[in-house]
DNA sequence: CACTTACGTAAGTAAGTGCTAACAATACGG
DNA sequence: CCGTATTGTTAGCACTTACTTACGTAAGTG
């Protein structure tokens, strides 16, 4: 999780990933469409596997390539986490407060 | 938004603004909950201040600093975006060669 | 005024990152 | 087996980043 937050918070990543979020691409195609060196889409995308975000099939010399959902999905649950300890920690402060004014 | 991404991808931003969630608090107070030096949590505290996660407010000598959970919840909207972008792919790609062109 | 408090800022450093160029591995066809 | 196609890997470089130490600064206090 910590691995897809960094993975995503380089933008070509996410070029990358929407490249392949409807459909499978080979690496040399998903190189192709960017100004960058082939290598450097190739590092690209084994952080992006590394990170769950993506999955790799191999087809002959071919290694094709497709975003695993399921990844975002539980980006967005922290995220949503994140939300939902604010609103507890806001409900123990007033309830703190209250107990600090019945009790001077 | 591609900023506050940055600024949440390193873990001890997110313990940073997870202690200002629910309360104000300076600087030194912040600082004195970690293991790290004074001015490192400075640092963190302007990248999470120029990503408008955190609000700074003076109060004579001390710096008081709140968590803006707006842009945690505009984060949230763009990470559920992705999901729904397949459809737009194609625009996507289109700016993503855009942004290609314009890198020197 | 000097002194303290509570900060930010500057400079320097060690580690990490994204990139390119060159090389290595793997699968297939003749 | 040889050559081609497709891709990953390594080494090295420029740049960034998270950190520390040292210094600067603005507001309160004697």
């Amino acid at each position: 999780m910590d691995a897809a937050l960094k993975a995503l918070a380089e933008p070509r990543r996410r070029d990358i990933l929407r490249l392949v979020w409807s459909q499978e691409l080979a690496a040399g195609e998903i190189a192709a469409r960017f100004d960058v060196t082939r290598p450097a889409i190739s590092q690209h995308l084994r952080v992006l596997s590394e990170a769950d975000l993506v999955t790799e099939r191999r087809d002959g010399t071919r290694r094709l390539y497709r975003a695993r959902p399921d990844t975002v999905e539980e980006l967005q649950a922290f995220l949503a986490r994140f939300w939902d300890e604010r609103l507890d920690r806001l409900r123990d402060v007033a309830e703190a407060a209250e107990r600090d004014k019945e009790r001077p």
